[in-house]
DNA sequence: CAAATTGGTTTCGCCTCGATACTTTATGCA
DNA sequence: TGCATAAAGTATCGAGGCGAAACCAATTTG
C-alpha cells in the first residue's frame, strides 16, 4: 500500500523534515488533514442511496436520548434550518427508516424512532470503516486523537457559536444536579427535567446538554 | 467555556467511563469527531464570497507544484469531476483570484497560478482558525494527531480508491529514483519529467507523487 | 383571553455537482 | 504521412440539497 500525503508514521518520532532541516508545522497538516478527510467522509456516505446529511442525521437519531430525538433536535445537533431538515427526516420516513409518532406531552413535537430497517441500516454505516481503521492503530494514539480532536471541536463550535452537545453521563451540570456529576450510585435523574434516566440513557447524545463550566 | 461532547481532556487519561466502568470506544469517537469536524469545517468555509469546494482548489493551487496547477490536477485532488471543476476554476477567475494561461508545451492544458488578489484570499483562509487551536496544543498531541490522521487518510483513499497526492520531498519514488528518497545534497531532480526541482517545489503536492511501497 | 413563542411543514429559488456531449490538441499505429 | 484514438477542458442540462420565508398548530405568557 502506498503511503500517501506526506509524511509516514515513522516520521512523526523525529522532529524535523530531513529534506530541509526545517520544522514541520503540526497544525498547519491537521488543519490540511481535517479538512480533506471531511471530503473524503463525506464522499464516503453517499451510498445505499442515502446522501452525508441523512446519515449524519440517522446517526444522531440512533444515538440520542427520547427527548432529543426530535427534527428539531436533529436541526440544532447538525446545524441546519429546520425547513431543511424537515426534508431530511421526511426522506428517511418515506425510505422506512424512521417512524414519527406526535408527542402526546406536547402536540407540537414528534418523536423520531428508528425503525428495524432503520437499525440494519445503521449497522451498515459508512463511517464505520473509520472506525475499523483507528481500531487497527495502537490505543495510546487512538486515545491521543480522542483527546485531541474532541478539543478541537469544543473550540470550533465555540468560535462558530453552535450549540454544543453531549452525553449525560459526562459532565452534564443537569445530571443529579444537587452532587455533581459521576455519581455512579443510585439511578441518575436529569436536573432539568427530573426524570430518571434508565438504561442508557445517561449515555445518549441530550439536547439539553450543558457543559461542565460554571455558566 | 463549556466543554461539549463528552469527554474532557483530563478523561482520555483514564482507560474507563466512571459512570459504566466499561471502556471506551475510541475507534468509535474518533470516527464519529471526524464526521461532526468535517461538517463543521465545510461550514466553516462558506464565507467571503466563495464556497467550500473553491477554498479547496485555491489551496491546492497555493500549495501545488507549477505542473500539477491545472483543472485536472485540481480534478484529481479534489476527487471530483473536470466539469465540476471547470466551474469552479472559471469561478475562481471571475473573482479575480486564479489567472489560467495556456501550456505552449501542450496546448490542450491551462496553467494555473495565484493572482495577487488569491494571494491575499489565502491569507485569510478560515480552516487557518483551526491551525490556531491545534497550535495551542501541547506539540506530542499535535505530533501523534498528525500522525494518526495521516494514517486514516492514507487507509481511506486506498480504500476508496483515490489517486494518492503527495509532496515530492517526502517520499517519492520519483524523486531521484537512483538514490532513493530524502537526499539532502545536490539538486533534486523529478524522476519522472527528469526536472530539477527548485526552490520549494520539492516540497509542493505533485500530481506524479508516487508513495515509497513496491508498486 | 389575546399576544407572543415555539415546533414543524411547505414552498420557492439558488446553487452545487455529476453526466453527457463537444472542441481542440496529442499520440499511436498502419 | 494520415487516420483513429485518447486526453484536457468547456458548455449545457438536470437532479438534488439547502436556506429563506410564509404558514399552521399548539403552548406559554402577560
Amino acid at each position: 500500500m502506498t503511503v500517501t500525503d506526506g509524511r509516514s508514521s515513522s516520521d512523526t518520532e523525529k522532529n524535523d523534515d530531513p529534506m530541509t532541516g526545517e520544522t514541520p508545522d503540526h497544525a498547519a497538516r491537521v488543519a490540511e488533514l481535517i479538512d480533506r478527510l471531511g471530503r473524503m467522509t463525506r464522499e464516503l456516505q453517499y451510498v445505499d442511496g442515502l446522501n452525508p446529511a441523512q446519515w449524519e442525521a440517522l446517526r444522531y437519531l440512533n444515538r440520542a436520548n427520547r427527548y432529543s430525538r426530535t427534527p428539531g433536535g436533529v436541526a440544532d445537533f447538525l446545524g441546519a434550518t429546520k425547513g431543511t431538515i424537515s426534508q431530511t427526516v421526511s426522506a428517511l420516513e418515506s425510505k422506512g427508516l424512521i417512524a414519527r409518532t406526535p408527542s402526546d406531552r406536547d402536540r407540537r413535537v414528534c418523536l423520531i424512532d428508528l425503525t428495524a430497517e432503520g437499525e440494519r441500516m445503521i449497522a451498515r454505516d459508512p463511517v464505520r470503516c473509520i472506525e475499523t481503521i483507528v481500531g487497527g492503530m495502537d490505543d495510546r494514539t487512538a486515545a491521543l486523537m480522542v483527546d485531541g480532536l474532541g478539543r478541537l471541536m469544543a473550540s470550533l463550535q465555540f468560535e462558530l457559536g453552535a450549540k454544543p452537545f453531549g452525553v449525560c453521563a459526562a459532565c452534564c451540570r443537569h445530571l443529579t444536579p444537587d452532587a455533581g456529576c459521576k455519581k455512579s450510585e443510585a439511578v441518575p435523574k436529569c436536573g432539568m427535567t427530573g426524570e430518571p434516566l434508565k438504561g442508557d440513557a445517561p449515555r445518549r447524545i441530550c439536547v439539553n446538554y450543558l457543559g461542565d463550566a460554571a455558566e
